[in-house]
DNA sequence: GACAACATACCGACTGGTCGGTATGTATTT
DNA sequence: AAATACATACCGACCAGTCGGTATGTTGTC
């Protein structure tokens, strides 16, 4: 562990390039060379630090999860008091990131869980991972609006959780296909709605 | 075009091994030979029908657009009077799809369009063609049945459509991630819920 | 504090095999 | 006989992965 700002290692360069090849080509169009030659580095440094391709594909899940979850951890959306504010701040907050080109806002493991469920079972427990982890800090949020309004509905905080990640995941598709991020905003729009509107059913918000 | 019940040409057996294939594997990771082989075919077919490996995949999301397109028009849902009716059926329909091995039931453009969004501008755009045509069949029940209910909200007929898509894609990526298909299947009930809430929210029924 | 012994990080040429694609042949249909 | 629909053999590029080697720590011993 470098103590201070020292220049960054060869793994590193190659897990910050694995993210940028990866979202673009996808994971099994992303050789290794060329892995190894946009992180600057040579084949022996790549596999010196990783046994084998895939395990490179799990190690750049792990570190997307690591990356996005500070990223997450440090946003403005949970600066709200209640909780239903923060989750909607959160959905508020994903439709803000669609900025850019398309490979700059969409999702590492959604896309490499795609080509490897089948093929690479290490590969998609490590994305499993990253998307069920990152729906869990939601989970939190929702119980409390739910507590909050007295609800007992037939869905759990934590299906809600994972149905947020399920429209991100599919605007992004939608973005891919379409080539912008129009469409995509869109449907998160719709995802703040329903939030909305199952949230607003019951009566009042003190018990 | 063969004229009656003869065996299936060397194109339709490639068509149909590339969506088995596709969908499990990914585009990328789909070699011509094991195509070849899994259609029970060899190579001097394929580049007989198809001028290279993306002409086989622009073929392969039209090929799924004809096939799904007749399942889904055959399909129970329209035998409701109702406009709404017919579209929280459908959306039924594919809850009820959810079923067997998770390369049986997931999307082989949502697939592919992930790895080709940015290298294979043809075939991304064949899987924008075969998702937003798909979404299109839904447009005209949600107009009508916004129109029974004389609502001017603001989101379209169209959005909506596209939502439902982005619902189902990100569900079979949360299918990929997770093995099966049971968070997949809750997700499309909270879209479920959504529209009937949408349209529930307004008055009454007619007029 | 000098030095041996070992560990870590990295290099780049090389290998066997697979890749998409081509060239050419042959049987069948029209 | 001419086009169609395949089959067979093959090519060069590229693939993931290996291997011998070097440069630079780190650690223990005296």
């Amino acid at each position: 562990m470098p103590r201070s700002t020292t220049k960054p290692d060869a793994r590193t360069k190659l897990l910050d390039a694995a993210l940028a090849v990866i979202r673009t080509k996808g994971y099994s169009a992303s050789s290794v060379d060329e892995l190894c030659s946009a992180a600057g580095v040579t084949k022996g440094a790549f596999f010196h630090h990783f046994k084998n391709k895939d395990a490179l594909g799990v190690a750049a899940a792990d570190y997307w999860s690591e990356v996005t979850g500070a990223q997450f951890e440090g946003a403005p959306y949970h600066d709200h008091d209640d909780p239903l504010d923060r989750l909607l701040a959160y959905v508020d907050y994903r439709k803000a990131l669609l900025q850019g080109d398309v490979p700059d806002f969409t999702c590492l493991v959604g896309t490499m869980v795609q080509e490897t469920y089948e093929t690479a079972p290490a590969i998609r427990d490590a994305c499993k991972r990253s998307i069920t982890g990152h729906a869990a800090t939601l989970e939190a949020d929702i119980e409390a609006a739910m507590r909050e309004r007295n609800m007992t509905p037939d869905w759990t905080a934590k299906s809600l959780a994972l149905h947020t990640q399920a429209v991100i995941q599919g605007a992004f598709i939608l973005a891919k296909a379409t080539g912008g991020s129009e469409i995509a905003a869109e449907s998160i729009d719709h995802l703040r709605r329903y939030i909305e509107m199952l949230f607003a059913s019951t009566t009042g918000k003190q018990s």
